[in-house]
DNA sequence: CAGAAACGAGAGCAGTGCTCTTGACAGTGA
DNA sequence: TCACTGTCAAGAGCACTGCTCTCGTTTCTG
């Protein structure tokens, strides 16, 4: 449709990088809900009302930022060494995750915090939020098919609605048995809530710093599934 | 010092009560960084200055909401059913805990969302925050007693920073064995991190509604801290 | 080259948390 | 009874927010 396609196409593209950049350095700092349109276009040496000509609505801003954090968790977690051993692969994915979310707290809270009040979140955020459990599946499913995987004989398989809700899952990593898939969303939930808890300051007192409980949560999970 | 005893004394403390109840009311409708002080006073016919003489700040009153909320859930909680059987007492816990979050999403988001920024959790949290963990270890404690948990055979003994951390759960329930304990964080945190993704709609499109998974879930994770 | 589209600047609106001052009132000791 | 003291609600005001609208200017395009 509106295919301009020249320097003003670059420079819109230039700036509306640079905003999203200054608007993460000020998110760093002061977080996700006092992120100020106005602060961000005093940054860049412009009046606020031309920020509008980028990003609709804050809102708008927010979900590019959180579209943009899921996908750098994403990179970050398929960038974990993998070395062949499943074991071993599932420890660097949770490794991989955490340290992402240690880098990056207040982007993680954008995306695994609290939601934003009146904003309710695209179904363009679906695909990239997706990434980890994708990622998470597919290793299952390879060790599956190398014989790494061995159904832990107390998981109990799916019945009812339950079952139904793993078909989904049964699509995504064939192969891999409904009792592995229900698990895998046990610990998929543990994984970021013992994140969220280390991040947000809930592990105080008890297992901060979380570094040794990290490590023994992520090889206990990896049996739990039935990884070996 | 100041000690006026009377009428004076009971007006505060009930306009201080009818503050939080609407104060409460417009989180529930508009959210916790949503919450305007003005629209409170407004609420209560009052000026917005006014509410100073009650609450030092916005993050004052804030902070006597999520103590008002660590509270609820851990009476909600701690009301939850018992009926001796060890593993029909935790489902309940769990049970509890989800009807009390489900009915409070913004109470629940609240404490166990992402941290308001600029806003620094005081150490009067910590008391009330802990009735839940406190009440699980109570359990398994009783167990441990009447021989109702064994201890998983593949739960890794901790060890090194892991073992010293432990101890601070030792002495809050002697006899419980550490291997267990480190479990109980786990699980711990993979009950809330199930609950925030339910909540904070992570869930959509997998297991939603969760009612089996979380049943499924509050079973499998009994087993795993070894109750029976 | 003319028209259209995109752009930044600026003023303005309604709202926010918070502070300060002012005048009214209640409780208390002389 | 009366003056004193501390508490209270009210209101104006400050600096900030997201957002809208208008106005000239610049850039692209038919």
């Amino acid at each position: 449709m509106n295919a301009g396609r020249t320097a003003r196409e670059r420079a819109r593209a230039e700036l509306t990088e640079e905003i999203k950049t200054a608007a993460r350095q000020q998110l760093a700092t002061v977080g996700a809900e006092a992120l100020s349109l106005r602060a961000i276009s005093r940054e860049l040496g412009m009046v606020s009302s031309a920020l509008y000509r980028y990003f609709a609505s804050r809102d708008e801003l927010l979900t590019a930022l959180i579209i943009d954090a899921y996908d750098a968790l994403g990179a970050a977690a398929e960038a974990a060494p993998a070395g062949g051993d499943p074991v071993g692969d599932w420890i660097a994915i949770y490794a991989a995750v955490r340290d992402w979310a240690r880098a990056n707290p207040q982007e993680y809270a954008l995306i695994y915090g609290s939601p934003i009040s009146g904003y309710q979140a695209p179904q363009t955020t679906v695909q990239p939020a997706s990434r980890v459990p994708l990622l998470l599946l597919g290793l299952l499913q390879r060790a599956q098919e190398s014989g790494r995987l061995v159904t832990p004989p107390d998981a109990p398989t799916p019945s009812g609605a339950l079952a139904q809700q793993t078909e989904v899952l049964v699509a995504l990593a064939p192969g891999v048995p409904p009792a592995v898939l229900v698990r895998t969303v046990i610990v998929w939930t543990q994984l970021f809530g013992m994140l969220s808890f280390e991040l947000f300051g809930q592990l105080v007192g008890s297992m901060d710093p979380a570094d040794e409980f990290f490590a023994s949560a992520s090889r206990q999970m990896a049996a739990f599934v039935g990884l070996s």
